[in-house]
DNA sequence: ATTGAAATGTTATGTTATTACATTAATTGC
DNA sequence: GCAATTAATGTAATAACATAACATTTCAAT
């Protein structure tokens, strides 16, 4: 039974609300911050919702910013998806998921050619969107 | 005129030797401690040099375990190409670099598929490698 | 109800990176 | 050469990100 599918727990709930409910992606420490009148008092309690967030595939970590997104597709279980790309705008901090099975198949042959074995992918890119590029 | 070209100063030089000598990827901190004896006293003498060889080309930073490795191409001047991807072994810590101008191509082409403009990517793939899989 | 697993609370600490400011070294233009 | 400018360095302090360790509580399954 996979995390998605259970009930969250209430850390779990607020970590996720607070993201779902942001504009784009936050550290930790911010959420932490924000979750004070909540009933947070440290770190661990932020961290421990992320992780089980992140292993349900509902919160992705941007490995280049260390800060956190809600997955942009609520619906589905992104767990399921395999890699998860980013675009990350520089000037905005919008966050564009993407699903990339080809790209992520490319990727894994690439790898597979020099006889390793990829078990997880970091793709992010920094750029600027459209909006910031005027 | 490029910093590979002109010749690399004290500090950078230590830096990057270190890496260069180093089996696989280190932190800054390693950094700092295996050049305590030549004299460095602060984080910010390692992160100053990485800085100018990362921009030179030299070294590069693998964002998903905040450590450094030596770029793999030493004759070449990495800075010229564009997207370095790479597959980090979680056994035994060892690092393979890849230069995929088609993988490039086709993240680049899926970013501006939505008015993205990508000026720098991060690819890294965790996994095992062949020693480390049997 | 008992028990075992998962989640939580809390304190302390470890790790990574930057700010701020003073000083020295290297480069450029005259 | 020598002044003016820019780049690199030294140093201390602090900010930002993350985990260890251990006690306690909650929850679900029997």
């Amino acid at each position: 039974m996979t995390i998605a599918a259970r009930k969250l727990t209430r850390n779990q709930s607020l970590v996720f609300d607070c993201l779902a409910e942001s504009e784009g992606p936050m550290s930790a420490y911010t959420i932490l911050d924000r979750l004070r009148d909540h009933g947070f008092k440290a770190p661990l309690q932020v961290y421990r919702a992320l992780d089980k967030l992140t292993e349900a595939g509902m919160v992705h970590r941007l490995e280049s910013m260390n800060a956190y997104v809600a997955c942009a597709h609520p619906d589905e279980d992104c767990s399921h998806h395999g890699m998860t790309a980013f675009a990350i705008c520089e000037g905005c901090g919008a966050v564009i998921e993407f699903h990339a099975h080809e790209i992520e198949h490319a990727l894994a042959a690439l790898a597979e050619s020099r006889k390793f074995k990829p078990e997880r992918m970091t793709v992010e890119m920094r750029g600027l969107c459209e909006a910031c590029r005027r």
